[in-house]
DNA sequence: TCTGGGGTCCTAGGACCC
DNA sequence: TCTGGGGTCCTAGGACCC
């Protein structure tokens, strides 16, 4: 069988620097400009812990996911501010769109990073080099989204992601074809995406510690450590080879909302209203995506931050409160009796197997049993988003939820 | 230091069907 | 009567990423 050469594939991985604190001083630039030292996240009282800290409180240790508490310990001057949610989806749009003016084959990865592949647009743009072209897109980021990115380049996602490290922040840097290999030797082994603290340990009792010890073995040991998928996949990625497509924004698979207690709470009652409150707001944001969902699962997670869940699919997808809500407590019920513990720090609710419209098939012997949500249940929750655009979020069956009382 | 909240993907066992 | 293998769906849990 004769192989046509496939063409070096040009792919840019765009990552947007501490993009909640840039969007923190975009949403209130009187306070925040001139103001280095910036956390966002949680509240230092509670358990919040850091969602993104400016590269001033970096200087200090501070990392994403420290519990703020000990963040301000480390740089007590930071100004703590939530997440600028309505910012970030904003610009995050705009970024998106912007990267399809460069390149019709793009994805976000995320709110802050996104996959570009610019293989067969050599001739648009002059057969300037990659990293030209990413300078380029980098300072047309910045003048019309106010966005400061770091950008990374190479022959596939996995090599253009791990170069975008060493581009931050606000650099270009590019990886030339034929390099992947020896770019991917330099790295420090915890670096490699997909490895994780689980990981790590488990090379670690095996003696491996390091990205050359990794890549001195050979497929065959890594086969009878884990099999031959997992093997692979570590094989192929510890050598920078990775043939995945940079394809579409990615579809919605699942929708959840969750909540971490102040302190913990063991009473059925008061996990049932969190319940409630994360119910309506997972609906809220189904409804907002034009989703219904099959799969509902309850999460508990409890004093030894141990997690349980309990999850069921039904025979046909919802979408409101009243039935999301009702199966939701069946779960919880079920998931208190069975585990011992009494004290809970964390209640959330996740809708999945989601489907685009629920219309019930016909013929089938879902005529015959009643459906579980009525036309009334959808047009009342329905109406009940309309009011809630209009007045900021304060209706819900049963009253006020968590993260409404919150914003107060 | 004591651990958020939003997700995706994978695995493994069991049920059920062909 | 006994046995098998593949495919799909569901559930629970876990790893990982931003």
């Amino acid at each position: 069988m004769s192989e046509t050469p496939r063409p070096v594939r040009r792919i840019l991985h765009i990552d947007v620097d501490a993009m909640f604190v840039q969007c923190a001083v975009l949403a209130d630039p009187e306070r925040l400009r001139d103001e280095p030292l910036i956390l966002v996240g949680g509240s230092p009282e509670g358990r919040g812990v850091v969602t993104s800290a400016s590269y001033g409180c970096r200087a200090f240790g501070v990392r994403s996911a420290m519990p703020t508490a000990t963040a301000l310990r480390l740089c007590s001057r930071a100004v703590v501010v939530p997440p600028p949610g309505a910012v970030i989806r904003a610009r995050s749009r705009a970024l998106g769109a912007l990267l399809s003016e460069w390149s019709p084959v793009g994805a976000m990865a995320s709110v802050d990073e996104a996959y570009l592949d610019l293989t067969g647009t050599e001739a648009l743009y002059h057969h300037d080099p990659l990293d030209t072209v990413a300078r380029r897109i980098q300072r047309e980021i910045r003048e019309r989204t106010e966005l400061q990115v770091s950008i990374g380049g190479g022959t596939n996602r996995l090599v253009a992601k791990l170069a975008t490290s060493f581009a931050k922040p606000a650099g270009v840097h590019i990886v030339d074809p034929g390099n992947e290999d020896r770019f991917v030797a330099g790295i420090e082994l915890s670096r490699l995406i997909g490895v994780g603290p689980a990981l790590l340990a488990d090379l670690g009792r095996r003696g491996v510690t390091t990205m050359s010890a990794l890549r001195a073995l050979d497929l065959a040991t890594l086969v009878s450590w884990w099999g031959e998928d997992r093997a692979s996949w570590l094989w192929r990625r510890c050598r920078g080879i990775d043939s995945s497509p940079v394809g579409a924004d990615p579809v919605t698979k699942s929708v959840s909302s969750e909540t971490t207690f102040a302190h913990d709470r063991s009473s059925r009652q008061e996990l049932e209203r969190a319940l409630l409150g994360r119910v309506v707001d997972a609906c809220a944001s189904l409804r907002r995506q034009g989703l219904f969902a099959r799969t509902i699962t309850v999460k508990l997670r409890d004093a030894e931050f141990a997690d349980r869940s309990r999850s069921r699919t039904l025979a046909e997808a919802v979408r409101t409160d009243r039935v999301v809500y009702a199966v939701s407590r069946e779960l919880l019920a079920d998931l208190c009796q069975q585990v011992p513990t009494r004290r809970y720090r964390l209640i959330g609710v996740s809708l999945g197997n989601l489907e685009q419209d629920a219309e019930p098939e016909q013929g089938t012997l879902s005529d015959l049993a009643p459906p579980l949500e009525a036309p009334r249940d959808r047009n009342l929750a329905a109406a009940v988003d309309r009011i809630r655009a209009r007045h900021g979020g304060i209706i819900g069956p049963g009253g006020v939820s968590d993260s409404d009382r919150r914003r107060g």
